[in-house]
RNA sequence: GUGGGUAUAGCUCAGCUGGUAGAGCGCCGCCUCGUGGUGGCGGAUGUCGCGGGUUCAAGUCCCGUUACUCACCCCA
């Protein structure tokens, strides 16, 4: 009896083709965070629920896990949460700050890793929020202390990072939670922590809302709101923040401190590469998570708006901590999934073939299917990836065969030819050339599968447009 | 969790006021007996999501259910 097969919301499954996008994509992170001396890990899926909801984060809606075979002593429900049950982690943040705990005596400080793999929440999907996701983290860790210039580094980072891949321009939007509880303290708003949850919303909510809340919640007069809503309206891609804070006339120490880092955020990550990724600084950021103590930032994709951010992070002073030490990091997130699985839907990005097979060796009848094998060897034995022949179709057919998997190039043996010569052939263009399998390569674009823009859509033009 | 929409061929969908299922694309074959793509001709494929009800008769109407999907909420 065959069990229905659908599909399971919130969980995507690619398609072989889009999976190379994928591939590419965390290869690419990869190869850049290492070029910084990043290194990997990988955490196991799940941690602890007492873990998982002790960092504040406990709206969560954590996958627990449970054994078909339960074992003697185990109850059926209810306590699993305060009795050591497992869950499925809901980002990389927490198993990563355990493991530091767990594993501190045998890690050389400042660590520097990242991590690229799959959580899991039990939200409502949609596009671009799914229950199971990979996201893409780099993270410094100190021991007691973490620099100021590693929040420049990190961030740095992943600009370069992201401005490897094939994406639609992204823009980082930094602020800086030193400058807005600075900026609130010395302006003398009662409920700071409250400000800085209201100010959050102010995309969702019109100004004059806000200001309402800022009084209501936060305990803010009517000036001071108006205050607070001029400093979050301050978006510029330099410096000149600074100017226009100031000119708010506020004075405060932690704000001086939260300017001079916003600021050297700013400029550090400005002073990358040329590239399509804007930098600005947006005072009105601030994320709605608490544990963040200073550099905040999120990341947009042009087009993809409606995705909120396809990245974010920042500073948490107490990433970790074991009672006697705290572990300060600074670090920032990319949604692979939430960005990749759009634009592949989106067709803006595609696989250039699904199979590696860069070439398919024809075989003329099944008794020369071992020529036709020693063919693929001799092209395999040089690094190219290769197939032979399913059947000994007409040739037409294995042409077709190879069309279909989008194998660039068929290959014909002695046996084959007018001629009893080696002959390779670009199905694209229907040339026909003499070649020596021993030596014979494809162009450098062929070898393997690439990441491809097969539509001009206004996310790729804009590309275009925004490159100066 | 709350509200709306949808469910028919591998894919995209049509199917009116009930009368035992269709198109396009794709796939397979032939025209062309071992070098594809264009063209022509031919062909295969469905428990019409599932369960119940009304009816002489249900893809179509009613009830239930499940899944998918969109919005709200929240985030990567």
């Amino acid at each position: 009896m065959a069990t229905k097969i659908s599909p399971l919301s919130g969980f995507p499954e690619l398609l072989p083709e889009q999976r190379v996008v994928e591939r590419e994509v965390v290869a690419s992170l990869a190869h850049s965070f290492e070029l910084h001396g990043f290194t990997n890990i990988e955490t196991r899926a799940v941690e602890p629920v007492d873990v998982l909801l002790g960092k504040g984060e406990t709206s969560k809606e954590v996958y627990l896990l449970e054994r078909l075979q339960r074992e003697v002593g185990e109850t059926e429900h209810g306590d699993r949460t305060a009795t050591g049950g497992l869950g499925l982690h809901f980002d990389l943040t927490v198993p990563f700050a355990r493991y530091v705990l767990e594993h501190a005596g045998h890690l050389q400080f400042p660590f520097r890793r990242f991590q690229i793999q799959p959580a899991w929440r039990g939200e409502r999907p949609q596009e671009g929020r799914y229950r199971q996701f990979t996201q893409a983290d780099v993270d410094i860790v100190g021991r007691d202390a973490l620099p100021f210039h590693h929040d420049v580094e990190v961030m740095r980072v992943m600009v370069e990072a992201l401005d490897a891949l094939p994406l639609p321009p992204l823009s980082f939007q930094f602020n800086n939670r030193k400058l807005i509880q600075g900026f609130y303290a010395g302006l003398g708003v009662p409920d700071i922590e409250a400000a800085i949850r209201v100010i959050d919303k102010l995309d969702k909510l019109p100004a004059e809302k806000v200001a309402e809340l800022l009084v209501s919640d936060a305990g803010a007069t009517a000036e001071q709101a108006e205050q607070c809503l001029a400093l979050a309206t301050i978006r510029v891609a330099d410096t000149s923040f600074v100017e226009r804070v100031r000119a708010l006339g506020v004075t405060d120490a932690l704000l001086d401190e939260g300017l001079a880092e916003l600021a050297a955020v700013v400029e550090g990550c400005s002073a990358a590469l040329p590239s399509d990724i804007t930098i600005e600084a947006n005072l009105r950021i601030a994320r709605g998570l608490d544990y963040y103590t200073g550099t905040v930032v999120e990341i947009f994709m042009s087009g993809y708006e409606r995705l909120k951010s396809v990245g974010g992070g920042g500073r948490y002073d107490a990433l970790a901590s074991d009672g006697r030490t705290t572990y300060p990091g600074v670090g920032v997130s990319f949604g692979v999934s939430r960005s990749l699985i759009p634009l592949l839907a989106d067709g803006v990005l595609a696989g250039s073939r699904p199979v590696p097979s860069a070439v398919l060796v024809a075989v003329s009848d099944e008794g020369s299917r071992a020529d036709s094998e020693a063919v693929a060897s001799s092209l395999r034995a040089h690094g190219v990836p290769c197939e032979v022949a399913p059947t000994a179709a007409k040739f037409g057919k294995q042409i077709k065969t190879a069309e279909r998997r989008g194998i660039p190039f068929v290959w014909f043996g002695p046996g084959s030819t007018a001629d009893a010569t080696h002959q390779v052939k670009d199905i694209r263009s229907g040339e026909q050339v003499d070649a020596d399998p021993t030596t014979w390569t494809p162009p450098h674009e062929d070898l393997r599968p690439r990441v491809v823009s097969p539509t001009n859509s206004p996310a790729t033009s804009n590309t275009e447009e925004t490159t100066k």
